[in-house]
DNA sequence: TTTGTAAATTAAAAACATTCTATTTTACTA
DNA sequence: TAGTAAAATAGAATGTTTTTAATTTACAAA
C-alpha cells in the first residue's frame, strides 16, 4: 500500500513525506469527511510536531492535484474526502452540526448532470457536484 | 412601496430603519446575489455612515425572519437573495469568481426534491436547495 | 553512501469574513 | 413629547485559512 502511495505521489510530482502519507491515509480510511482541524487533531496524536499550516497546505496540494476533494459547506468550514468514486455530496444540518452524506445512485447523479448542469452548458465531473440542503430556520 | 415594507417589518416584529430599508430595497432590486461587502459598498455611497457590522447584523436578522435567503458558496463568502419565489441556486465558478444562477424550472426542482431530498427523509423548502458545481481544477 | 538542492515543513504573523461587546442613537409606543 | 426597548455604531475579537521567512527534509545525481 505504501508502494501505491509512493507511485501516486511520484506521478503527481510530489515528494512523499510522513505528513502527506498520514493525512492521505487517514482521509482514505475515514468516511466522516473531516475538516482541516479535525484532521489535524487526529494526526497530531501520532505526529505531535505536525502543524495546522502543514495540514492546510497539504490538503490544498492534494486537492489541486486531484487526489482528494474539498467539500464546501454553509458553515464556512471546508471538509475533505479522499473517495474519488463518482458521487454527489449532500450537505445538511446547520452551522453548528454539519452532516454530509454520499449519493452514489448513478441515476440521481445522471439526472442532476443532464437536467441541471448540461442545461447551463457546464462541463462537470460527477464528483464535482455538491447539493446543499439547508434546514428550515427558526421563526 | 414603503408602506409594504412598513407592514412587512411590523409583521415580523422589526423596527423599520433607514439601514434596513436600504439593504432590503437594494437586494430586491438587484439580481446579482451580492455579498455583505458588496452590499456595504453599494449602500455606503448613499448612506456613508452605515457600517459593515450593521450590514452583517441586518442580513442575519432578515435571514432569520425568512425575508431573504443566505446562499453558501465554496469561496467562504456568503451571498444574499431577496427573491423568495421557489427556486434552486446554482453556484458555479471558482474562489475568485463566483457565479450564481437561478433555476426556476419546477420540474428540475421537483426532481431534486423527490429523488434526493425525500430519499434522505428531509423536509425541505424548494428554496433551501443549493447546487454547487465546482469547475475542474488545473492539473 | 554522501551531497546538493529544490521542495516541504514549521512557527508565526497576516489576511479575511464574520461575530460580539459596549456605547450611543433611534424608532415607536404611550 | 418623553420614555424605552431595539438598533446602529465603532472597534475589538473570533475563527478559518493563507502567507512569509527560516529551517528541515526527500530524493536525484555524483
Amino acid at each position: 500500500m505504501e508502494k501505491d502511495l509512493k507511485k501516486l505521489f511520484t506521478e503527481k510530482g510530489l515528494k512523499m513525506t510522513i505528513q502527506r502519507v498520514a493525512i492521505l491515509e487517514y482521509l482514505m480510511k475515514t468516511k466522516t469527511h473531516p475538516s482541516a482541524d479535525m484532521i489535524y487533531e487526529h494526526i497530531s496524536k501520532k505526529y505531535p510536531t505536525i502543524t495546522l499550516s502543514t495540514v492546510y497546505n497539504t490538503l490544498e496540494t492534494l486537492v489541486n492535484k486531484g487526489i482528494i476533494k474539498k467539500i464546501p459547506t454553509f458553515a464556512g468550514i471546508s471538509r475533505y474526502d479522499a473517495d474519488l468514486e463518482p458521487h454527489v455530496h449532500l450537505v445538511m444540518g446547520d452551522d453548528k452540526n454539519v452532516k454530509i452524506k454520499d449519493i452514489y445512485d448513478k441515476e440521481i447523479i445522471q439526472q442532476i448532470r443532464t437536467e441541471v448542469a448540461n442545461k447551463f452548458n457546464l462541463d462537470v465531473d460527477d464528483n464535482n457536484i455538491y447539493l446543499i440542503i439547508e434546514e428550515k430556520r427558526q421563526q
